[in-house]
DNA sequence: GGCAATTACCTTGCGCGCAAAGTATATTGC
DNA sequence: GCAATATACTTTGCGCGCAAGGTAATTGCC
């Protein structure tokens, strides 16, 4: 948007930056997109045991920080658009793992509320996040910076 | 990592390892996640201007760096599921961005060939990623560290 | 109080990602 | 030479992610 200096030239010379790539593995879009994918399929096999998939369990975890909150609310926890969220948590309310309730104060919000099956639910799955570390070789150090430049990047990626 | 001490005991603790987050972002899964969606919603109205969603791009740079594969080989070198992949080169096909044709040696594979206006593309589309970069405050060295932590993840991930 | 603007959520359409099942061609074993 | 097996791709079903459009309820403004 800033650089527009190849629109003119359709030839492309050895120097130009933006084709030095040998591999797709250069780039972070790439590694990040396919890191993503990676981590969702090996964890569901083990959310299988819990009837749950990556989305659905990513929305169990925030109510069990965080119960009785409103779709919106819970949009922004999660960071799950609102139009991806409210068929994600209608069929947990199906599972019977959460309740949907109208706000008496505000009859737009849903409040969402975890029940005994949900709360059951806790303990096996975040246990299940230690399966999937165990198979990782880079360090809890490296896991950490990993996980800050994501966030980090995220934020910049979501700015304007 | 190696401790797995709370399988036995169902009640929750305050030292309890596997409950100790306040915030999902304390999870590398949900920031990976979160990363990678707002990377393809950041790509996407870049994207629209080639007429290329994000995976779609994805083939079409591995084309780029290697024209002529089969589906199997561009399966493995996007590591896009071959499920996946068939109706993606389908789309692009009916954009006129590539020829499918069968392998004469052998007729069950498929031979991918970019046309000239899928070349034409080629430079305005790889010009995106300096757009994105842009809006990106961590630096080069951390982006680099970034790719090659997701690149093990990934293939981590993918074992067994 | 009345009415436009805003907010909260739902619905629709499309393109994935992936598991599972299906089809056609090649290869292997005997 | 021919059945059993393997390989390459396609199809189907389901659950997303997201943009766009819709419907209520609430707020703000006059």
């Amino acid at each position: 948007m800033i650089k527009t200096s190849h629109q003119d030239k359709q030839v492309m010379t050895p120097l130009d930056d933006s084709n030095s790539t040998t591999s797709l593995s250069d780039n972070v879009c790439f590694a990040l997109y396919t890191a993503s994918n990676a981590l969702v399929r090996a964890y569901s096999p083990l959310l299988e045991q819990c009837d749950l998939t990556y989305p659905q369990y990513l929305v169990m975890q925030a109510l069990w920080l965080n119960d009785g909150t409103n779709l919106t609310d819970l949009s922004r926890e999660t960071r799950l658009d609102l139009g991806s969220l409210t068929p994600i948590v209608k069929r947990l309310e199906a599972k019977y793992l959460l309740v949907r309730s109208v706000d008496s104060k505000d009859q737009r919000k849903k409040i969402i509320q975890v029940t005994p099956s949900g709360t059951a639910l806790k303990q096996d799955a975040l246990s299940l996040k230690q399966v999937l570390l165990n198979k990782v070789s880079i360090t809890e150090l490296e896991i950490n910076s990993l996980r800050d430049l994501c966030l980090i990047l995220t934020d910049d990626l979501n700015k304007k």
